[in-house]
RNA sequence: GGAGGGAUGCCCGAGUGGUUAAAGGGGGCAGACUGUAAAUCUGUUGGCUUAACUGCCUACGGAGGUUCAAAUCCUCCUCCCUCCA
């Protein structure tokens, strides 16, 4: 039998922050099942490893007897969380919402447990909700306190642009918390202060409040911003063994310490253990590509991520060409094509001038010979393994019209 | 309601009549090197085209106008910011 203490211990793993830790114990003692919430946008159906950090976090909950709630955030999709940027998003369909919330039980099932696990949509209560409604919502916060928030000061005293609507982002989502009557929130660490605006809004609506449980956000492949698919800085967890591996691998030799802080389920002495022998010497690819493995095998298995390995060696240690690639055939006219249509057809490059640029730079080869004539014309009925730089092949094949 | 300031390429940001496809930085891409798609260094970064940076087309919030010539000047419009009320 655990301890709420040894539970409590568990919980607190990994996250970066639980408000108020007290709460929360009292309610795991309780025994009953609690009632986890966590929020959605509905706008990004593909899921990236940073997701999982917070997925990992629900499982774990749900692995202690637990109840989750997905709220997917329909209505305040609308509204699109203000991060900074003022563009107002497109309303999305009921059908379009549908087809993503579609998408997203597909992959988060990959992690969390359906049978505990239950979908729900804000617009279900807010599409309801009449102005006076919204109004006596609105009276609960003062704008004081929506300025705290720390990218509405920001953009305050930068003087930059904050409509209104984008204050009801957080009450809305805190009174999503009030119609589920949630016992803990999770989330980001950026999703702080919405989720602390729940707490508020339960108190004046006659409930226990929410426990606040952040979790660290992993930042992109640049290191620098969150992962996130818009920024294209993501390793998604759909993405093809041999991509996935290699994304890992491209993580630069310091923030790969980072991802597998947060990414790993290895032991933190395992880990420590890792960081120690890199400062005996050992060379960090080494550590990467232990880790990469483990990853890939989590999302595909360990022989696509054994596979992944070899082929990654292949590739960029000794420059081999790949095992698969795409096909493109290609109908001319003429007896011929130039070299830069060529690439731009087969989609290589996205435009000729580009196809010409990566020519003068040599990065373009046919069979493996690099290309040094620009105005090289293929004749047709060939076919040829073509390559740009080390990642993009095509074996294309001319055919006469 | 009044007064003033601003909108430039993927992003930030110079440029106030001609040599501007537009400085500089970031990011991206490529090459070299290597221990990897790390780090570092170098190059490149609108499109189509030509033997050739050769020619053409598109581009500085939108629409007109002035001029041989406009991102740069004028008019109207849209959006944003600041101050006053």
């Amino acid at each position: 039998m655990t301890t709420v203490i040894e539970t409590l211990n568990q919980i607190k793993q990994g996250t970066d922050e639980i408000l108020r830790e007290e709460e929360l114990r009292t309610k795991l003692e309780s025994g009953k099942p609690l009632r986890i919430k966590v929020g959605l946008d509905p706008t990004a159906p593909d899921l990236h490893v940073g997701h999982t950090v917070l997925l990992n976090k629900l499982r774990q909950f749900q692995n202690l007897g637990h109840q989750i709630f997905l709220l997917i955030g329909d209505f305040t999709g609308m509204i699109g969380d203000p991060t900074g940027k003022n563009i107002t998003r497109k309303s999305l369909s009921k059908e379009e919402v549908l087809e993503n919330a579609r998408t997203y039980q597909e992959q988060i099932f990959k992690i969390l447990d359906p049978d505990t696990t239950e979908i729900c949509f804000n617009s279900e209560w807010m599409g309801k909700m009449d102005a006076s409604g919204l109004i006596k919502l609105a009276a609960q916060h003062t704008v004081a306190r929506m300025l705290e928030r720390d990218d509405f000061h920001k953009r305050y005293t930068k003087k930059q642009p904050i409509a209104i609507h984008e204050f009801l982002y957080p009450l809305i989502q805190g009174y999503d918390s009030v119609e589920l009557r949630a016992d803990v929130e999770l989330g980001g660490t950026d999703q702080k202060f919405n989720m602390l605006v729940g707490r508020e809004l339960q108190k004046h609506y006659g409930q226990k409040p929410q426990v606040v449980l952040t979790m660290p956000i992993l930042e992109g492949l640049d290191g620098v911003q969150k992962m996130s698919k818009s920024l294209g800085n993501y390793i998604g967890i759909k993405e093809p063994p041999d991509e996935m591996f290699g994304k890992l691998m491209s993580v630069s030799d310091t923030l790969m310490w980072r991802y597998i802080d947060l990414l790993s389920f290895k032991t933190s002495a395992q880990i420590q253990q890792w960081k120690q022998s890199v400062e005996d010497g050992t060379n960090p690819r080494d550590i990467k590509v232990e880790f990469s493995k483990e990853i890939v095998e989590r999302f595909h298995s360990g022989d696509m991520a054994e596979h992944a390995y070899k082929q990654f060696v292949a590739r960029f240690k000794r420059g081999e060409i790949p095992e698969d690639m795409p096909e493109v055939t290609l109908t001319v006219e003429t007896t011929h094509i130039p070299i830069a249509n060529l690439l731009k057809e087969a989609g290589l490059t996205p435009s000729t001038s580009e196809a010409m640029r990566m020519i003068k730079q040599g990065a373009v080869k046919i069979d493996g010979e690099r290309v040094s004539d620009r105005v090289l014309k293929i004749q047709a009925n060939s076919q040829h393994i073509y390559q740009v730089g080390k990642r993009r092949f095509a074996r294309v094949k001319i055919n006469e019209k």
